[in-house]
DNA sequence: AATAAAGTCTAGTAATGTGGTAGGATTAAA
DNA sequence: TTTAATCCTACCACATTACTAGACTTTATT
């Protein structure tokens, strides 16, 4: 399985927030975690994901949550899915940095780039917003 | 990690038959240990998953070994890796048969569909045939 | 000032999956 | 009958996943 429940539940829980946001008001892990039934001690780690990812800031203390950073329609899916799984290639020699030594002359090695390219080429189509849009009953934005 | 070392072995031991095939003479697991370094014990076991795949037969005895049981340009590589690996699915919900109960009005679902179809069209367009090609040093059949 | 409602941080842990190893049984050639 | 091979199935160590737990900090409200 390349995505895991931290990547689920991250996209899941970017989407309730989206869903119950009126711009102002901070949406609490409490409220996120009654809506969708995960729980509050998980979603706080994944939530912190986010926040580090750059996704959401948070208000603490008393009537605090989360506000996004910015506007819905600029969070690509692969951004969210990155910071949740750290990265969603197929296999380790495609991890930046540490390339595989044999990669040059390895006869699978550019199967598998092409592989990663067409999973990023499709997560990196979508943005948040589409996600959300989906769910009201829209169905034409799949397309970039 | 999508494809585990059960489906690259897989790749690498049909790759390493197809380079020492004669189309007669059967390959043994000996043989492909000695060429690339993994263990016979381990080898037995992917290579019973691409017997059961039917890409491979067997001869059992002295002299015994494996042979395709059909061109390799025949053979797609998402074949093989799903008799490797069970599935290539991204998620559980994806799986065949059992795909949750929520998806109707899931709003990732079809993100998720969309991953599983980009990466099937990715192996689905390579057959076995291209990998070797790929490693003698020609490298123009990567497009179907 | 006290309280309660929130987020923050870090540790622990049960279950599962991965990546093997091990041993013996079976088959067939020499 | 010996030997070279596949076949079958059990076992196991390690890593990862999916959480749970608890103590602490911050802030609004009273």
């Amino acid at each position: 399985m390349m995505i895991s429940t931290k990547g689920r539940y991250a996209l899941t829980t970017l989407i309730d927030i989206a869903q119950n946001y009126d711009g102002e008001t901070p949406v609490s892990i409490k409220e996120i975690s009654d809506r969708q039934g995960l729980s509050v001690k998980y979603l706080e780690q994944i939530i912190a994901l986010m926040v580090k990812g750059g996704f959401l800031k948070s208000i603490r203390g008393a009537h605090g949550g989360y506000l996004f950073t910015r506007p819905i329609d600029q969070i690509r899916v692969g951004e969210i899915l990155d910071a949740a799984e750290g990265t969603l290639a197929p296999v380790d020699c495609l991890k930046g940095g540490t390339v595989c030594s044999k990669s040059a002359s390895c006869p699978t090695f550019p199967l598998y780039k092409e592989i990663d390219n067409a999973i990023y080429e499709v997560v990196n189509r979508y943005t948040l917003a589409d996600l959300v849009n989906e769910t009201s009953g829209e169905s034409g934005s799949k397309k970039a």
